[in-house]
DNA sequence: AGCACGCCGACT
DNA sequence: GTCGGCGTGCTC
């Protein structure tokens, strides 16, 4: 995909450059809100040497004496053909985008079809754009003679001398330190800010040395086997020749991947350089920390659960070249380093890496194009690649690298298909575990082993109706299913969190005979225990999980032993090593199969695969049972024969088929209104705009194929209140894919309560 | 996003 | 007769 990721655009602007006499100096300046076109403004001369791309700029807007803060994206000397309103303060002293930045940001505005101000308002933690977690301290000043109040007020001999030798200091002063020169108190000072015969500043205090994190663990010498020195060697090669290059490293889970970034960083940091590395925001615990720290100098670890100075500390210590490495979740992708040598990204497939919110950018694709951008390697790794991925590599726009065996000969795990069709049925009451699973379980438990059960979907049942009238407990709110959740006593919208009590008559028909039916993990505990009461079970979801930390609990009481059955949903799926699970089982492998989402086989392959991964880590060996309905389909059965890329080709096969990605580019338009009929106006609208737009021959472009799809109900057709309507479009050119959006949206006005949402390469159809 | 301007209902 | 509801349009 990322192969045709479109240039930055030139500047587009209103204010060409032209010949003239004497041009003031202008700055366009992009607001801190999500104001998406650009303001000038004039640069006064006094500010003139101090105006620079990337800092911040304080500037009157609007009626009235309103001050805004936005940024600079442009300098230049010209006449400007409306009035304009002049720069008032420069807020930075370096400028807090840097050169490298700005240039993502404006491509990812252009690309991801949304306001350049709404991209930097996504990159910039609030901590750095509101200087929270600096230390602001109260200094004063002395003003000049000009600018004092005019009559002046009425002073004692003793503020006057104090006026004085403020002035005969020409500095400023941190407002206690001044006091005590002055042997005055601070209220003495205060009154003399609010006479105005001395200004109030805020300056920055000195700096606060952040704790980075936990200590360091001390590197492990580590042999590497014959396919990582391969590999190592390929990518030493490139780094070594330097420049853009994107790599793909394909591994089986447990081939040792890590331990090629940890190489590959250590490269980067011999040269002086810095390394970015992503990993999706589940994997981001502290084991995964602690290798990165215990081998790679100065770590900068970006969590979702910094506070906003936190995350302001880590921003500037990596800005000012005090961090050699920076671990984090998708938006350390922004990561402002001085001296970038290299991006890797872990688990390169992972949809967390998506945005779901404006602007939706995906972590993966920014990345390869900062690189580009920055002329750097990037390096790929995941077990079960994005088809978008593995697709570049085929093709060759990535290198591909190849780990297909465990580190020390581990076999891969035994792979069980159980084919529910066939399984005995008890007599009246449906469990979640076949007779199969229960006695392999038992089996694995007598012999000192492990279990890990996976099934994705919380709650305890998850689909309440009457038999008796055909009624569904839906959210209010949305189309959606209500989830029975026993601990709780309560019946929860997964979507929107409405929540209402247990029905125990029909709504409807006022009959006493509500069925709870479906399976989530709390039911799949409750029959765990009651069919091993010997054995401790522990379920890990969001609901077991709300306190921060309670993950680590669990997961080191698991690795100790004191849990012997674990219950979880994608939380266990990814990444965990435990080396005494023997068995993991699937309870149900068709969940992710059937959605209505051309990507529903890929997850699915890669679900198993990841679960798959959890077992026979140690030297006991293992074996997976997956439980399914449907063992035919590729997903399932190739994921038993860890063959990724038979999965691939198949699957590469349909989605050329149906011109679907990696082939076609794809995009998403959602309408929607808390008004039906407004959103399906709407939605009409752009439909005919389309229409235009693909008639009108000054767009057209015969060669390249598009399809239109919608506008339809999308699949979840009432969120949160607000019905949706959607379209698909696809093309084979991301360039007139985004050409003709372009002018459809502008032959539409936007409708005060109907939002447009835009999604290009979408990760969810719903 | 704010915030002011503007055109239609319940109050001193 | 006014105060004020929030619908829409502009901000260099």
């Amino acid at each position: 995909m990322s192969s045709e990721l479109m240039e930055p655009p030139t500047q587009p602007h209103y204010l060409a450059d032209r010949q003239s006499t004497d041009p003031p100096l202008l700055a366009e300046i992009v607001l801190d809100r999500p104001m998406n076109q650009p303001y000038t403004y004039i640069v006064p001369e006094a500010l003139a040497s101090a105006i620079e791309v990337g800092k911040r700029v304080e500037v009157p807007f609007g009626r009235g004496d309103k001050r805004e803060t936005g940024y600079v994206i442009r300098v230049l000397r010209d006449h400007p053909i409306r009035e304009v309103k002049s720069i008032e303060r420069v807020v930075d002293n370096e400028a807090l985008l840097t050169e490298s930045l700005l240039k993502i940001t404006r491509w990812m505005a252009d690309y991801y079809v949304c306001g350049w101000g709404q991209v930097l308002q996504a990159v910039l933690p609030a901590g750095v754009r509101s200087q929270a977690g600096i230390k602001k301290n109260v200094h004063v000043e002395s003003i000049p003679e000009s600018e004092l109040p005019n009559p002046l007020p009425e002073l004692t001999k003793k503020q006057r001398n104090i006026v004085d030798l403020l002035r005969s200091e020409c500095r400023d002063y941190e407002i206690k330190e001044f006091a005590r020169i002055a042997s005055c108190g601070v209220p003495m000072l205060q009154n003399l800010i609010k006479l105005g015969m001395i200004h109030r500043t805020l300056k920055e205090a000195e700096k606060v040395d952040y704790d980075f994190g936990e200590e360091a663990v001390a590197p492990k010498a580590i042999v590497m086997n014959p396919d990582q020195e391969k590999v190592w060697a390929r990518i030493r090669e490139n780094l070594t020749a330097g420049g853009f290059k994107a790599m793909l490293l394909h591994g089986v889970t447990g081939s040792g991947k890590t331990e090629i970034y940890l190489q590959a960083i250590q490269h980067v940091l011999d040269s002086g350089k810095e390394v970015i590395v992503l990993v999706p925001e589940i994997s981001l615990t502290p084991q995964t920390i602690q290798r990165f720290r215990g081998r790679c100098g100065n770590v900068a670890v970006m969590h979702s659960h910094l506070t906003d100075s936190e995350r302001g500390a880590h921003w500037r210590k990596i800005a000012g070249g005090g961090v050699q490495v920076v671990v984090g979740a998708r938006s350390a992708v922004f990561a402002p380093t001085r001296q970038l040598g290299m991006i890797i990204i872990d688990e390169e497939h992972e949809s967390s890496f998506k945005q779901e919110s404006t602007p939706r950018y995906h972590a993966r694709d920014v990345a390869v194009m900062r690189a580009k951008l920055e002329n750097v390697p990037i390096l790929l790794g995941s077990a079960t690649p994005a088809l978008e991925s593995w697709n570049n590599a085929q093709r060759g726009n990535y290198e591909l690298l190849s780990l297909p065996n465990r580190v020390m000969d581990l076999p891969m795990p035994k792979v069980k298909i159980i084919d529910l069709r066939h399984e005995p049925k008890s007599k009246g009451k449906h469990f979640a575990i076949s007779p199969t699973l229960e006695e392999a379980m038992r089996k694995a438990l007598t012999a000192g082993g492990q279990v890990m059960l996976f099934l994705n979907r919380r709650g305890f049942s998850t689909h309440i109706h009457c038999p008796g009238c055909g009624y569904v407990a839906n959210c209010q709110h949305c189309d959606l299913a209500l989830t029975f959740h026993q601990q709780r006593s309560t019946l929860l919208c997964h979507y929107c969190g409405y929540e209402q009590a247990p029905l125990n008559e029909c709504p409807s028909c006022k009959q006493p005979s509500v069925r709870y039916q479906g399976l989530g993990t709390e039911k799949l505990q409750a029959e765990i225990e009651e069919k091993f009461p010997s054995k401790v079970v522990q379920r890990m979801d969001s609901d077991t999980m709300t306190r921060p930390g309670s993950h680590q609990v669990v997961l080191d009481a698991f690795r100790e032993g004191g849990i012997h059955i674990l219950i979880g949903t994608q939380m266990i799926a990814k990444g965990l090593d435990f080396p005494n699970v023997t068995l993991v089982g699937v309870i149900n492998a068709d969940a992710s199969l059937h959605l209505p989402d051309f990507r529903a086989a890929e997850r699915t392959f890669q679900l198993l695969a990841q679960v798959a991964g959890r077992s026979g880590r140690g030297d006991k060996g293992g074996s997976v049972l997956i439980q399914t309905y449907t063992p035919e389909h590729p997903s399932i059965r190739l994921a038993t024969q860890h063959d990724f890329i038979q999965f691939a080709s198949l699957e590469l096969k349909h989605r050329l088929e149906h011109s679907y990605p990696p082939y076609f580019r794809l995009a998403r338009i959602v309408i929607r209104s808390l008004k039906q009929d407004s959103a399906e106006k709407h939605a009409t609208q752009l439909s005919l705009a389309f229409k235009r737009v693909l008639e009108n021959p000054q767009v057209r472009q015969p060669g390249s194929k598009f399809r239109i799809l919608g506008p339809a109900e999308a699949p979840i057709f009432k969120l949160n209140d607000q019905y949706r309507y959607h379209f698909q479009i696809q093309s084979d050119s991301s360039q007139y894919l985004h050409q003709v959006l372009h002018h459809a949206l502008a032959l539409v006005k936007p409708t005060s309560g109907v939002e447009v949402q835009i999604d290009i390469d979408p990760q969810s159809m719903l």
